[in-house]
DNA sequence: CCAGACGTTGTT
DNA sequence: GTCTGG
DNA sequence: CCAGACGTTGTT
DNA sequence: GTCTGG
């Protein structure tokens, strides 16, 4: 699945998502090197006058009915098999699709001495993006005028061949060629099912490199630049996994 | 009709 | 809000 | 995803 | 064991 990522930051000038027309990249981005659920992550989406725009958004979808946010909890992921089903979903899945912004994500391989986090990426830790679901929801007896707190989720398909020794599901990682699409408004309900099918065979992105990171990491308050860095001598190389 | 769920993952 | 189970 | 709490009362 | 927060 995917429950913890990276994100090596974003400026003005960032030329990273060029090919997405009609983008405005109003702010900057830090660098994050353990973003946890319940945090704010930038993510890529339509905007009504037919560009799209960056914003960081809290992990962990509320659908406008959710009681209270600790709903986000169950929600960090959705299943691409079933997403266009599930009333938590649904409504996201029509007309609220994005782009989740990483370079990598991060999976625990469970070990006699406890759960050992490892980092997958795309060659040279480009940006890797994940098909995303985006909400807006206010709590019940807010107060006029309250914002809505906007939220987001992660479709996650079945892990490949070399990606299941550690997990049996993924992250949907969409190819750059099915940015624009994902997000696109105007697609037919045909057209949608056609998509999350190839979505759903996913990985476009056909190669990830892995390694073991520190434990350290595990706790989701622990952000600092190692969190991301291969654990003693293995390095980056060798580490190649085709998809 | 009302009440309660609405989700994913992993583990046994 | 909407669906399912009782 | 993992880590940490899981409770009440009263006092500062 | 299970829920909440990060």
């Amino acid at each position: 699945m995917c429950g913890r990522f990276r994100y090596r930051g974003m400026t003005i000038e960032s030329d990273e998502l060029k090919h997405v027309p009609g983008l405005e990249i109003r702010k900057a981005f830090p660098p994050r090197f353990n973003i946890a659920p319940t945090q704010l992550s930038p993510i890529v989406r339509a905007t009504k006058d037919g560009g799209h725009e960056v914003e960081a958004l809290r992990w962990g979808l509320l659908p406008f009915w959710a009681k209270d946010q600790s709903f986000g909890a169950k929600t960090i992921n959705a299943r691409a098999e079933t997403v266009p089903e599930k009333p938590a979903f649904r409504n996201a899945f029509r007309f609220r699709r994005c782009l989740v912004l990483s370079h990598g994500f991060f999976e625990w391989e469970t070990t006699p001495t406890g759960k050992q986090p490892w980092l997958f990426t795309l060659p040279g830790e480009s940006l890797m993006v994940f098909a995303g679901l985006w909400e807006s929801w206010t709590p019940k007896d807010a107060p006029p005028e309250t914002p809505p707190t906007e939220t987001f989720s992660i479709l996650t398909t079945t892990a490949t061949t070399r990606g299941a020794w550690i997990h049996d599901r993924f992250p949907v990682v969409l190819a750059p060629e099915d940015w624009v699409h994902w997000m696109d408004d105007s697609i037919s309900p045909q057209e949608l099912e056609r998509l999350v099918q190839k979505v759903q065979t996913g990985h476009a992105a056909t190669e990830m490199n892995q390694w073991p990171v520190t434990r350290k990491m595990s706790n989701a308050r622990y952000e600092a630049p190692d969190a991301v860095e291969p654990l003693s001598t293995q390095g980056k190389e060798g580490t190649d996994l085709l998809l």
